[in-house]
DNA sequence: CAGTTGCGTAAGATTATCTTACCAGTACGT
DNA sequence: ACGTACTGGTAAGATAATCTTACGCAACTG
């Protein structure tokens, strides 16, 4: 499974983010309502983080949970030209506005898809 | 235990940005190599998701990690994510349809803006 | 040396997940 | 109406992961 890389690039920074906490990995463990073994695991990329687990890290730690997933901090891909425009419209709107436009939007979506109306 | 508020948040935030990316459970099942059962259990915050499926679950919706675990509700990036569920929504109108969609949340903008309602 | 702290790891018990299957609701064409 | 297909919820036994306890070892400290 070359699909692990994720989960070895997550333990190391746990790992690190850890060290630099100043923590142990027992106080982590308590923490974390964990045992130690558990924790030790994690940063050996044997256990997997459930993603609650992963926000828990990120507090103790102070540290962002992009930060601990190994994120690019900029990842924000618009490939069409378009889009952006209408992004640009629709920045415009309030947040209640936007919100009830993504409802309808979602509406017209389904009705298009099922043939209806 | 409040603590299954993280896990049921999670769970709604895949299952809405799932809907607004216009893909069935089967489909996602499908890209992230998971039998549908899966998805429809996470989805019902009865089965945890992996700091790595989040990670995959981010890419598919093209939502931002953060967001998918309803955290930072830093308005502005609150508002930009579910910008990008909307613009993409947009992308799957016809042409005349977005023209005429751009036309009017102009409309709607200057009522906005004249305190109009 | 004796005691402590931190970390890694093993093994059986426990729990979660997977896999297959069946069910109901909806939409669509015959 | 019918049959088919697609979607989503859920059950049950098989499978895989995690937990819990325990042991061991190295680096310190008094």
């Amino acid at each position: 499974m070359p699909d692990n890389d994720k989960q070895i690039v997550i333990a190391n920074r746990i790992k690190s983010a850890r060290q630099l906490a100043g923590l142990s990995q027992g106080q982590v463990a308590k923490l974390m309502k964990l045992h130690r073994p558990s924790i030790s695991e994690i940063e050996a990329a044997n256990r997997k983080v459930s993603a609650e687990e992963l926000a828990r890290f990120a507090e103790i730690f102070d540290v962002s949970v992009s930060y601990l997933m190994g994120e690019a901090p900029d990842a924000v891909a618009e490939n069409d030209e378009r889009l952006k425009l209408a992004a640009r419209e629709l920045s415009k709107l309030s947040p209640d506005a936007l919100n009830g436009l993504l409802r309808a939007l979602a509406a017209v979506q389904s009705d298009l898809n099922t043939g209806k109306k």
